[in-house]
DNA sequence: TAGGGTTTT
């Protein structure tokens, strides 16, 4: 096959004046196609309608001219044996008739890989493909990369945060996080460097892929040469068909085993102890295999890991093997998730998997026989009118349980247990999850959108439209920031916060923070606030924990104690064994060193000096604290009494996190978030000077704009004591 | 005086 001669590449195309989009193309474009599609470059046979076919092509890579690798013919056979590799022709045929093709696959069916390939060999000259996460985005393009015997980063490559390896004229074929497209979108509007757009996992909703299918759905109208794929999982649905206009659909079936599903007779009145149940079930009653279950947390997890390694040492006694219990969720270090993958230890033992959602979408484990599924999982809400975001066990949908259900049958024919009855699973799941953008404030969607250019947002084609509260506090927020004017229009000020990969209200601090000269240690704290939590507090030695943190607290800013760990894990080198003695998450803190340098050298780049009063200037947190303010200067809190603080306007009695270094109750702070838990509660909070209000000149604080009521009396009493000490009373 | 699912720019 491999020795077979070649055609060279016909004129095929031009002679039917055919182009891949099924539209007449002038020679002239045609002809500026890359030198990998010169004749002398000699590609795979054409099999007569364009698409290059390279069962026999010569066994020189027609991209490179050189002669194929051993690897490349063995990664060729196994790429063959996909699933999606017989219906390619299907597919490209497909993709040319239409604007906006959907294909429905699962994981294994090799689409990710292989379509975007099949495209670009049948004409298409840039391909971009994106995925919901940076991993994702690696793996795949070092894969095609491989499979296409070239190297990374010429004319296969990709891009993410940090990261480029991609050519701007020589890649063809490039992997991108969602986001990063959206970000390319910024300075094309029309994404016009592509002429195919192909976007994965699309069922799993994410905000950019959401905003991306709308702007996308503005562009294809005036870009006629544009094509589309839409790819994501098999959940017998066609809300993207509909969505586009009646795009066809085509399923490229995975390779699947069969998964049993078992439901409960009797709804499950404790899930967890249901779960501890099934599993002993499985070990005792069932055949070999390994067990996924799926909880809702970290607390959750451990919890069950300890139950079931008890039980564990029980069972030996009785003769029957041991479990090896492992834990799985995205704060455990890297190193502990890894072991997941690993064979059984001791041999023999039977691998129980003990893990939250990623295993759902980002890991996949193989060699699973048993899912177990209580059906629960956490999920963000936000509240529109009290601002907050926070996160509640909730059941999963349908679509996530199904999803579930099929890691079970990756490798071999496997079972799932629904901790539920079957009734449930159809009356009370509902079909599909909430979409994230249903779920989150909208400012930075906002934002984005009137940077892409898009004005009338009211009839933005979302896919699932945002609730018009939502919308309006989003608004709200971004007149207050001063990103938006009266007439809802983008501010200078507010195309430069697009920029920032951040929340506003970070941007906003650091945008502001030449001005109160301590950019340097703004900096810092947009970086710190922009990574999960860094303060790691094991149950059992909580104590010890929080006696080391003390070691970094400023005792008035949880936000300068942020900077102080930032700049004590400089000190020693980013050195991880200092940061388990000191219970910092090592992985957070290196994620924030790299967002620093972005975020310094964007500010370079912008001309926002970096400034610094100097780790000696006794104004230093004062300053910063101010700064602080500038960008959270809705978020605000006065106390009222014990640990209970007044937000300003929406008036919610919030408590003090516990976590909080605050601790001498002052008159007012400022907070980064409240979080709905056991209890309101402001987290992360700074100290700050009620005069302060004033000076931001912002209309924020206008005293008319206020009904009489605690949050006039409080900013009143504010007013006064300003009043005073101008005269010099106080 | 406590709990944070997952991901991205």
């Amino acid at each position: 096959m491999r020795s077979s001669r070649h055609e060279r590449r016909s004129g095929h195309e031009e002679a039917n004046g055919l182009s891949v989009s099924g539209e007449p193309r002038s020679t002239e474009q045609y002809s500026k196609r890359p030198p990998t599609r010169r004749p002398s470059a000699a590609p795979g046979n054409d099999t007569g309608d364009g698409y290059v076919d390279h069962e026999t092509a010569s066994d020189r890579n027609p991209y490179t001219g050189q002669p194929f690798s051993d690897l490349y013919y063995e990664l060729e056979e196994k790429r063959r044996a996909l699933p999606v590799y017989q219906a390619r022709q299907r597919i490209v045929d497909a993709v040319r008739r239409h604007r906006v093709v959907v294909l429905q696959g699962e994981t294994g069916s090799g689409k990710t890989t292989q379509v975007p390939r099949f495209l670009l060999e049948a004409g298409f000259q840039r391909v971009v493909c994106t995925q919901p996460r940076r991993i994702a985005a690696v793996s795949v393009a070092t894969r095609v990369a491989q499979e296409m015997d070239v190297c990374l980063g010429d004319l296969v490559g990709y891009t993410i945060r940090f990261e480029d390896v991609s050519h701007p004229k020589r890649t063809r074929l490039k992997y991108v996080t969602d986001g990063m497209l959206l970000r390319e979108a910024f300075q094309d509007h029309m994404l016009s460097r592509y002429d195919c757009i192909l976007l994965d996992e699309a069922h799993e909703r994410t905000l950019s892929t959401d905003v991306l299918m709308g702007l996308i759905k503005n562009i294809l109208p005036v870009r006629p040469a544009l094509h589309v794929v839409v790819m994501s999982a098999t959940l017998e649905r066609d809300h993207f068909t509909t969505y586009f206009n009646q795009a066809p659909l085509l399923d490229v079936s995975g390779r699947m085993y069969p998964v049993d599903i078992r439901y409960e007779k009797q709804p499950v009145m404790d899930y967890i102890r249901a779960v501890e149940e099934k599993v002993q079930y499985i070990h005792e009653q069932e055949p070999a295999g390994d067990i996924l279950l799926f909880l809702t947390g970290e607390e959750e997890i451990e919890d069950m890991c300890q139950r079931l390694r008890y039980y564990s040492r029980t069972v030996a006694k009785r003769g029957l093997g041991p479990l090896h219990v492992l834990p799985l969720y995205s704060a455990l270090p890297l190193s502990h998730q890894q072991r997941v993958f690993e064979p059984a230890n001791p041999p023999g033992a039977r691998k129980v998997v003990v893990a939250t959602n990623v295993a759902e979408t980002s890991l996949t484990i193989d060699g699973i026989s048993y899912v177990i599924d209580p059906g629960f999982a956490k999920s963000k809400i936000y509240n529109p009118s009290t601002r907050v975001e926070s996160l509640l066990v909730s059941p999963i949908s349908q679509d996530s349980a199904k999803q579930r259900a099929g890691r079970a049958g990756r490798t071999r024919a496997g079972v799932c247990y629904r901790l539920y009855t079957e009734d449930a699973f159809r009356t009370e799941l509902q079909e599909r999850s909430y979409p994230e953008i249903l779920r989150c404030n909208l400012c930075n969607v906002v934002l984005t959108l009137k940077k892409l250019g898009i004005d009338d947002l009211i009839h933005f084609d979302f896919m699932d439209p945002p609730a018009p509260d939502t919308m309006i506090r989003a608004l709200e927020t971004l007149f207050y920031l001063g990103a938006l004017d009266e007439n809802v229009a983008l501010t200078p000020l507010g195309t430069q916060m697009a920029e920032f990969p951040l929340d506003v209200q970070i941007t906003r601090m650091l945008v502001e923070s030449p001005r109160y000269r301590c950019s340097e240690e703004a900096v810092t704290l947009a970086a710190m606030l922009s990574v999960p939590n860094v303060f790691v507090r094991p149950r059992y030695r909580a104590d010890e924990a929080d006696a080391r943190k003390e070691r970094f607290v400023v005792s008035d800013s949880d936000h300068a104690t942020l900077v102080c760990v930032f700049e004590a894990f400089v000190k020693h080198d980013h050195d991880a064994r200092w940061c388990s003695e000191n219970f910092l998450n090592d992985r957070a803190l290196l994620h924030a060193v790299n967002i620093r340098r972005q975020l310094a050298s964007m500010l370079k780049q912008m001309g926002l000096p970096l400034c610094s009063p100097g780790i000696r200037a006794p104004d230093r947190w004062v300053r910063l604290r101010r700064c602080v303010l500038a960008g959270f200067l809705m978020q605000t809190a006065f106390w009222v009494r014990r640990r209970d603080y007044m937000t300003i306007r929406d008036e919610q009695v919030v408590g003090l996190h516990p976590s909080s270094v605050v601790r001498h109750r002052p008159a007012w702070v400022v907070f980064h978030e409240f979080v709905l838990t056991t209890g309101n509660y402001i987290r992360t909070v700074s100290q700050i000077e009620p005069e302060w209000l004033f000076e931001l000149s912002t209309k924020y604080y206008d005293l008319t704009e206020y009904k009489d009521g605690a949050s006039r009396r409080a900013l009143e009493l504010a007013a006064g004591l300003r009043k005073m000490r101008r005269h010099g009373t106080a």
